[in-house]
RNA sequence: CGAGGCGUAGCGCAGUUGGUAGCGCGCGUGGUUUGGGACCAUGAGGUCGCAGGUUCGAUCCCUGUCGCCUCGACCA
């Protein structure tokens, strides 16, 4: 990518939002722009990242099993209707819908209803099951209150999936499968989570975990027991029978030792039973010819949420201890390189222009600062901006023979010729990616 | 919906005890610069959130309203 071609200027920070300074940081330089509360729009890197996030939920899922669908985010309100969910969630606000002289139109908040009614077209028989649906879609719900800024919107991309069993013993074992590969999914992100026991009141399944990441930034408060990595939501607390139904369901006898903590919440999964089924008509024919109702469990992942969380636990500050931008993991930054060329020698610039072409040419993804008139100090601070893990200076001291990639977390050099230095950025590349193909199993 | 805060230039903020506005950064132009947020000069950019009211005159005072942020309530 050409920095010239994006209307990037140069950025100062002010004021950065001690709440949440890496969102505070991309608004205030413009790769997330807000157009009301829980709306954003998002720049070119912030969006190829949220694309990196994507394909990590997508290429694990599918390997534990789970096959990828798309529903539309503007649905007719009769499923909502047949569901019985429609008045609930229009009266408590949750939905925003849009009338038209075609009828109305109802923009989804979750997606059980169009799910069920994808899945009933295709698994009539218990032959077909266990089946695993899932998608990453817009949803929308007009949230009384949102909280910062991408942690809880009113539009927000998330990943749902839905698992559809004959019998509530396979429902458990796709609840497990899919709980397997959502841990996964945060520890190649790069995110350390906790499973917590939740409330599943709502939904009215059996079972029902979400996944934490310990932080003050969150808005959830959980009780955690630090040496056994046991958690679970307060909310759990407000049931009458919680005793009773921690030990059923979860083996949990004793809370006296669990300490307070606040964390945010990035993923949720429930064993719904057949609720939804009863409520749908989800049925299948199973093997003495007689209907019987799915057995389904339902998964979200919050994916802005996970790329705001993963913003913000990529922070750097500065000397004085103020927040002054990124350096995005190796794994899932969607530029590797920054390449600063000193723009007044042309002799240095057609250097970084081959190097960019090498770069590229591997797939590394590399940014030039193509732009002119802006000193190196300002483009330097700006590779923090974007949250580039690696910046080569291509100066007056610079020739190909002699090269220096600096990474921006570490400050560590990687000097050589042009070929050995691009050979090396190369190779932490894989490793990275490497890294964790290598180490997964299912 | 309860409590609090804030709406003034793209961003961050001053300010006017009532006489229609400034600063820093950014942006344009000319020049000097270019390895850790350069400098000089010179410009452009605002119906001070919106609507009423008081007043000779309102960005400022009053009322209402809308928007945003935080705490609470709520949250598949």
């Amino acid at each position: 990518m050409r920095l010239s071609q994006t209307g990037m200027g140069t950025n100062k920070l002010n004021n950065i939002d001690k709440m949440y300074p890496g969102q505070s940081i991309l608004l205030q330089t413009g790769q997330l722009v807000q157009y009301g509360a829980g709306l954003f729009g998002y720049g070119t890197i912030p969006l190829l990242l949220r694309r990196e996030i994507e394909k990590i939920i997508v290429s694990t899922l599918n390997r534990y099993g789970c096959i990828e669908v798309l529903l539309p985010t503007l649905q007719p309100d009769t499923i909502w209707k047949n569901s019985g969910r429609y008045d609930h969630y229009i009266n408590d606000g949750t939905m925003l819908i849009t009338e038209s002289n075609k009828g109305t139109f109802c923009l989804a908040p979750t997606g059980e209803e169009a799910m069920l009614e994808f899945a009933r077209e295709k698994l009539k028989s218990y032959k077909n099951l266990p089946v695993t649906f899932y998608q990453i879609g817009e949803k929308c719900r007009n949230e009384i209150r949102t909280r910062g800024y991408l942690l809880r919107g009113k539009a927000f991309p998330m990943l749902d999936a839905y698992s559809f069993d004959a019998t509530p013993e396979d429902m458990e074992k796709s609840y497990e499968n899919v709980k397997k590969a959502f841990l996964k999914i945060f520890e190649q992100i790069g995110l350390k989570v906790i499973t917590i026991v939740a409330d599943n009141g709502a939904m009215g399944g059996k079972k029902s975990e979400e996944f934490m990441i310990i932080s003050e930034q969150g808005e959830d408060k959980i009780l955690y027991n630090e040496v056994t990595g046991v958690g679970l939501n307060t909310e759990i607390l407000e049931r009458e029978d919680y005793k009773e139904y921690l030990k059923k369901e979860y083996g949990i006898e004793d809370i006296s030792g669990f300490k307070e903590i606040r964390t945010m919440e990035l993923g949720h999964i429930f064993q719904l039973g057949t609720r939804y089924s009863e409520m749908m008509n989800g049925k299948f024919i199973n093997q003495d010819g007689k209907e019987d109702l799915y057995y389904m469990g339902c998964y979200g992942i919050g994916v802005s949420r996970t790329l705001a969380a993963l913003y913000e636990q990529c922070v750097i500050k500065d000397q004085k201890g103020e927040p002054c931008g990124f350096v995005l993991p190796v794994k899932i930054a969607p530029y590797m390189i920054q390449i600063i060329p000193k723009m007044d020698n042309p002799d240095k610039v057609k250097l970084a222009e081959e190097l960019y072409d090498n770069l590229e040419v591997q797939t590394m993804g590399a940014i030039i600062d193509d732009r002119e008139n802006i000193t190196i100090g300002a483009k330097i601070k700006d590779t923090k901006i974007l949250g580039t893990p690696y910046m080569i200076i291509i100066g007056d001291k610079t020739d190909k023979e002699h090269i220096e990639a600096e990474n921006n977390e570490t400050g560590e050099k990687i000097i050589g010729t042009i070929d050995e230095v691009t050979r090396e950025l190369m190779s932490r590349k894989l490793d990275s990616m490497f890294g964790y193909n290598k180490k997964e199993q299912i």
